[in-house]
RNA sequence: GGGCGCGUAGCUCAGUCGGUUAGAGCGCACCCCUGAUAAGGGUGAGGUCAUUGGUUCGAAUCCAAUCGCGCCCA
């Protein structure tokens, strides 16, 4: 089975109908008595007058985007009149590695509504999507294709096939984004990887040094020491491993106040890298944890009140005694005593401090973890790190322990010299999971190394980032707290990475006195050679080829220079986007008008780019800021492959085509997260194909209308007429209004709502007498067509960013004068406001009362077998005020303009004033069934059998 | 563990400032039509508004806790 294109099991509809025939046929009803066969006078509606019922959107979808390429759609969208001005959505790129997931579809094609809506309400809406290119993911790949192959590759090597590969990707995603019929600058998307893109990066850098935010500085790294290099989250592996677990025993010199015993008073820790207890500056506690003192023997002891009783336990100590209790932040200001050095180990407050295990007091060891490195520069303590790259203890570990690996020989010596002093009240194996080097396995350490950072307080940055951030427009208004919680929190951005696959950080070392080189002029040289050759220049040539003649260390004038090593983090790349797009691109420009993302960008792009503007340009990149949530599948779960409930967009697109898929993203809800499943893509599927017919049977009909000469004047439509061109303003209204607030689930429904329930069940429904049986140019058939036309040129073009396919298709078909070559280039319908006629939807509302009390009675009479179906009957209204004289303002003859009778689809109908509740009498209508128009009427004639009105259309 | 959100019918969504019996479309069931036809029409049945507790004359709506789910962080 594909696309719409017939089941090869049948449907239930079909089956219902089968099932239907076969009742027919064995009642006898089947034998339809007429003699006369009129079908041919009628102005029926020819399929080859309208669109195909089956879509097969699969196969043709690709037609109609191979028809925009033709036509150059995106530059005559450019071109088109914009008196609203420019639009500039700003693409985020997506990471160039793999095929697209349903998450790029959800962006991408929410990005397209966006773009070709605006475009239909006037605004210039120029899209240049974009790739990140370069970074970690990218070169892992690409490096374990040279180890597959059992090659070691050198840096350039490595970067050229990083470079192949992400060129590879752009090429799969652009397909697979166009198939999903994105408008936008295919031809010539932004790119990271870009000479120029990287040229302008290395100036941004430096811009940003030249302001003074730019900083080398020591950071705890996860570390390898056997591949002696840093690792990024992503390379590492949390495997299980026995650990030393030593709980250590820090005397107090100065005392917490109040404290209920001063002599041999200590602070308990607990921790299973006895390694970095030669780096320990400082003890940290929960401000709320409750800490108690224990009197054990001749010593006390402080730690978390909740574990006194384990850790008693672990100690086989029974006899002991609680003196008192603390809360933690009373401790902050005590002092102990480093146990094994003669140096102070503050007490600090932590918020991730837990008493989940061990004491209750973090040791810490600014240079030996993320957060003890933040609280120590909370406190200002310094970053000991008396570690080296093989993870060997240096001098600054002290004489004992320098030049001992950290284990397992470091940990014996560190243990051995604690029991030695007294200091280690307990030592046990411990299994814990422990992260690993996924390249060679070995545990790693934390270890502070050298990084280059952008100093997020800079000259007031936080703070006028955060005044930013109030002026942006945020959509949904929760994202403000997100990104200012994210930005309020956020370290200095550490910028260098030990990559290969990136920008190098264009700095230059003195090899005389190590001093480092950033300088306006230096930094503009790298960019130079960069817009020239590539980034890879910076790793092909050496410090001179980018140095100026004579150049000398500032500090000790030597003339010998190495090159920084580190590259960019990619999120500075893309962070840079708005300054090296939309600044150079000329239909372009800076700030953004939008940035459209799922909301974990909040954290990410949002804020890189954020960081980049305020310290570049002072304001934010985007005015306005919208972002979507996650797609989960029909239970509210996270897709993945281990769950089995992926659903991919090329699965999606094959089986039932980019407009259901494009459908489906209007449906959702997006600002939360939003659900799919193969169940809700049939539901979908199914409301596309009802919008479909509700056109098909439109655009069937005006075949041999022309707006220019057909049209009848709005004064000189019927009350009916009328009241369908009020209803449409009344939902044009909410449309706009739906596509105003970006909210495209609510035009969805809306529409679907108004197609099936106000066109399908009602108008259309209604008006078919009219279409089919009145002459060819009688104004009561061509006000009807006036009316579809409205109906279906609305609609056309408000469908038209949501399905473009299909708007498309319909809009070749639509008899608009003057129409521009694509439903793309044509503007948004404009409301009317003199054809919403408030009185008439208000009496429409009373016959529509009306219409539904009929039903139940016709249905009703239909299920007692007294009438057939209802344009075999007549109805007797018994209307009390004020239905009466509403419906008493229409005539009811027992002809076809009884405007009431068609209303409700029965063939006559009267109407008299009733009291109490409104009365329906139904009954068989006198008279005999028109061959031709099938109504029941009095003036039927025997011969011919026809209605008079039926004679009058032929000339008989 | 922390921050930010979400939870209304089988599905997708409305539900304003707390105020009648919580709405819609689809789907489903039954029926009609065979001139929108692998279409179209009619009628009808579906809800403990996640759970529990509170505030209130009155709670889907406000508060708290719990459960479930997602994103971000640790």
């Amino acid at each position: 089975m594909r696309g719409i294109a017939p089941p090869s099991v049948p449907t239930k509809a079909f089956e219902r109908r089968r099932r239907a025939g076969e009742r027919r046929i064995r009642s006898g009803i089947i034998l339809s008595s007429m003699s006369h066969n009129y079908r041919e006078t009628l102005q029926l509606p020819k399929d080859e007058q309208t669109i195909p019922m089956r879509a097969n959107l699969p196969e043709q979808e690709p037609r109609w985007q191979a028809f925009w390429r033709e036509i150059d759609l995106y530059r005559r969208m450019l071109e088109k009149p914009a008196p609203n001005g420019v639009y500039i959505l700003h693409d985020g790129p997506p990471y160039s590695n793999g095929d697209i997931h349903i998450g790029h579809a959800l962006n991408k094609t929410l990005k397209d509504i966006v773009a070709r809506s605006y475009c239909m309400r006037g605004y210039r809406t120029p899209y240049v999507p974009g790739w990140d290119n370069h970074g970690l993911p990218i070169e892992n790949a690409v490096a374990k294709q040279f180890m597959e192959r059992g090659e070691t590759p050198d840096k350039i090597a490595l970067r050229r096939a990083c470079r192949e590969y992400a060129q590879h990707y752009v090429k799969v995603q652009r397909e697979q984004f166009e198939r999903l019929g994105l408008v936008g600058e295919w031809d010539k998307p932004y790119l990271t990887m870009d000479y120029a893109f990287e040229a302008g990066l290395v100036r941004i850098f430096g811009e940003l040094a030249q302001r003074g935010y730019i900083y080398r500085g020591l950071r705890p790294t996860l570390w390898c020491p056997t591949c002696q290099t840093a690792l990024a989250d992503a390379e590492v592996e949390y495997e299980e491993k026995v650990s030393d677990s030593i709980y250590v025993a820090f005397p107090v010199i100065k005392p917490p106040a109040d404290a209920p015993a001063a002599e041999n008073l200590q602070i308990l820790i607990w921790t299973t890298t006895p390694w970095t207890i030669p780096a320990n500056l400082a003890l940290a506690v929960h401000p709320e944890l409750e800490y108690a003192y224990v009197q054990v023997d001749g010593a006390v002891y402080l730690l978390a009140h909740r574990l006194v009783a384990p850790t008693m336990e672990a100690f086989g100590v029974r006899d002991y005694k609680v003196l008192g209790t603390v809360v933690g932040a009373a401790l902050e200001g005590a002092v102990a005593k480093h146990p094994l050095f003669d140096r102070e180990s503050p007490v600090v407050l932590a918020d991730y401090v837990t008493a989940e295990d061990g004491t209750g007091v973090v040791h810490t060891a600014p240079g030996h973890g993320a957060e003890d490195f933040a609280t120590g520069k909370r406190y200002g303590l310094p970053v000991l790190c008396p570690v080296d790259a093989r993870g060997v203890f240096t001098a600054e570990a002290g004489a004992a322990f320098a030049g001992l690996p950290i284990a397992p020989e470091g940990n014996r010596a560190v243990i051995a010299q604690l029991r030695a002093v007294g200091a280690l009240l307990h030592h046990e194996p411990y299994r814990h999971n422990y992260p690993h080097c996924w390249r060679c396995d070995t545990p790693l350490l934390f270890r502070a190394t050298e990084q280059w950072f952008m100093s997020i307080d800079h000259a007031g940055h936080r703070a006028r980032a955060l005044a930013a951030i109030r002026g942006v427009r945020w959509i949904p208004p929760e994202g403000e707290t997100r990104i200012a919680a994210a930005v309020q929190n956020r370290p200095d951005w550490c910028l260098s990475r030990q990559r290969a696959w990136g920008v190098g950080i264009p700095a230059f070392y003195c090899e005389a006195c190590g001093e480092a080189i950033l300088t306006p002029e230096t930094v503009e040289r790298v960019a130079q050679a960069i817009e020239r050759e590539g980034s890879d220049v910076w790793f092909e040539q050496p410090a001179d080829y980018f140095l100026p003649n004579g150049f000398a260390c500032p500090k000790c004038a030597s003339t010998r220079f190495r090159k920084e090593t580190d590259v960019l983090d990619v999120w500075f790349d893309s962070g840079s986007t708005h300054r090296l797009v939309l600044e150079t691109r000329p239909e372009l420009r800076w700030p953004a008008d939008l940035y459209l993302e799922g909301s974990d960008q909040h954290r990410g792009w949002f804020n890189s780019s954020l960081m980049i503007a305020i310290g570049t340009r002072d304001a934010a990149p985007y005015r306005a800021v919208i972002t979507h949530g996650f797609v989960l599948d029909g239970e509210g779960r996270k897709m993945s492959k281990s769950l089995g409930n992926v659903v991919s967009p090329q699965e999606v697109i094959h089986k039932y085509g980019a407009d259901v898929l494009r459908l489906w993203v209007a449906s959702c809800e997006y600002f939360e997260d939003v659900r799919l499943s193969e169940e809700i893509l049939k539901y979908v599927a199914d409301a596309y194909r009802q919008i479909r017919n509700t056109l098909r049977f439109m655009v069937g009909n005006l075949a041999d209308f022309n707006p220019a000469t057909d049209a009848v004047p709005h004064a000189q439509l019927n009350d009916l007429d009328r009241w369908m061109l009020a209803t449409l303003q009344e939902y044009l209204r909410y449309a706009l209004n739906a596509y105003e607030a970006f909210e495209y689930h609510k035009f969805y429904h809306e529409t679907r709502r108004f197609c099936n329930v106000e066109l399908s069940a009602f108008y259309l429904d209604v008006i078919k007498d009219r279409l089919y049986a009145e002459a060819r140019d009688s104004a009561a058939r061509r006000g009807a067509q006036t009316v579809v036309y409205e109906l279906a040129h609305t609609l056309t073009r408000l469908l038209a960013p949501i399905i473009p396919h299909t708007a498309e298709e319909v809009w070749q078909r639509l008899p608009v004068p003057d129409k521009p070559i694509s439903v793309h280039l044509a503007d948004f319908p404009t409301l009317r406001d003199e054809w919403l006629d408030k009185g008439l939807l208000e009496r429409f509302e009373r016959i529509l009362q009306v219409r539904e009390a009929v039903n139940r009675a016709v249905e009703s009479a239909k299920q007692e077998k007294r009438i057939p179906n209802p344009l075999s009957a007549r109805v007797a209204i018994a209307a009390p005020e004020p239905f009466y004289s509403v419906l008493s303002a229409y005539p009811t003859p027992p002809t076809p303009d009884n405007l009431l009778a068609r209303i409700f689809g029965v063939s006559q109908a009267e109407v008299a004033l009733g009291e109490e509740a409104l009365q329906v009498e139904v009954s068989v209508a006198p008279g005999r069934k028109c061959a031709r128009c099938w109504l029941t009427l009095p003036d039927v004639d025997a011969d011919t059998e026809l209605c008079a009105r039926c004679r009058a259309v032929l000339g008989i």
